[in-house]
DNA sequence: CGATGAATTGAAACTTGTCAACGGCAGTGG
DNA sequence: CCACTGCCGTTGACAAGTTTCAATTCATCG
């Protein structure tokens, strides 16, 4: 299944019938508030398993940022899948660790860290991401746009835009295009990120 | 086992080997940056399992509130288990899958919530959490100082104080203790929460 | 080339944090 | 039994980081 640029094709709330694995593309997985205020609780990527929520309906709502292509399996057959292949389950159970350690992470982010850190820690971290793709570049490729970022950060977006700015000034990065950056310093960014990651 | 109040039993890097389901009592899980800022992930109470990290260290600590009593079991062991049970497995993923969406919640409340929203949202998730126990009791109880509430919310301990305190004055809490809190008016806490609950 | 939405930049306001003082309670020891 | 001590929680005044509101610039695309 495919799903373009812009489409919510996991809603919050609604019924939980099925389980989807990302095969290319990038999502926003996110969370709102009654008055619309929003937060993004992490980007899902090829590979990546949604919908592993217990409870009857989502807990979040996902949404196409560039065109997502996708599997998607009934609840019921994922039951069926689970019976029949046992690795399966653990394979999930890997996931889902992975993914509660990556949540604390962004907990740790989201109520200890100061702007500056924050946009640090994000920028390696998706340095990170694309290190695995591409061996080692230090250009970094930003998907989403600056309210995406802001709303994964905890902040708006004329600080996520200042911060970098203020980055930039620092000689720490480069920014040849809004969803371009270029890490030149990563020692120094990282000294910046506040953690260790 | 059993660990006395205050005693830290899990720590943050250090290699993964053991895993735990608390029996009772209650301990706070944190993660903390270099420079002592600490961020609490949660609060973990009797039935909760701990460890579930992957990767070979655990990714925060665990420390008792409450005097603590706990069953240990070696990763090896564990996975003797998960071999002779899969059964097990089920429940771990369910388990891990609950504390996902918590983890979610919380990422909500940290990055996109007010003080006095985050501060409603604790006191009545707290409450659910006590009514489970004891069926329809006004009475919170808190058995974790402001410190580890604020490093809970990512606020200060002084803001914590006063927003309960704002609370008080607006007769929507009563604060007959600092570690017992009585909701007077639930629906006007709820409505000061942001969110559903 | 003009139009539209995204990103940047600036100034002012506000929520929360910081620093400091005070009060209360518990445990200790004279 | 009562001062003493230390920790926890509360309260106040001020500072600071981030948000809000507004204007401008920049990219993309028909």
């Amino acid at each position: 299944m495919t799903a373009e640029a812009g489409r919510t094709f996991v809603n919050e709330g609604d019924s939980a019938d099925n389980f989807f694995n990302i095969t290319s593309g990038t999502a926003r997985l996110f969370k709102s508030l009654p008055d619309g205020r929003r937060q993004i609780t992490g980007f899902a990527g090829r590979g990546h398993f949604l919908g592993l929520a217990v409870s009857n309906s989502y807990a979040f709502s996902a949404e196409a940022i560039e065109p997502v292509q996708y599997c998607r399996f009934s609840r019921i057959k994922l039951r069926q899948m689970l019976d029949d292949f046992p690795a399966l389950e653990k394979r999930l159970l890997e996931v889902a660790s992975n993914e509660l350690v990556a949540a604390q992470e962004q907990m740790l982010l989201l109520g200890r860290k100061t702007a500056r850190e924050r946009v640090a820690s994000f920028l390696l971290s998706r340095k990170l991401e694309t290190a695995a793709c591409i061996s080692t570049t230090p250009h970094v490729h930003l998907p989403m746009t600056r309210s995406d970022i802001a709303d994964y950060l905890g902040l708006t977006i004329e600080t996520v835009s200042r911060t970098l700015t203020s980055l930039k000034a620092d000689k720490l990065i480069g920014i040849p295009h809004p969803a371009e950056i270029v890490v030149l310093n990563q020692t120094g960014l990282a000294a910046q990120a506040g953690g260790y990651n």
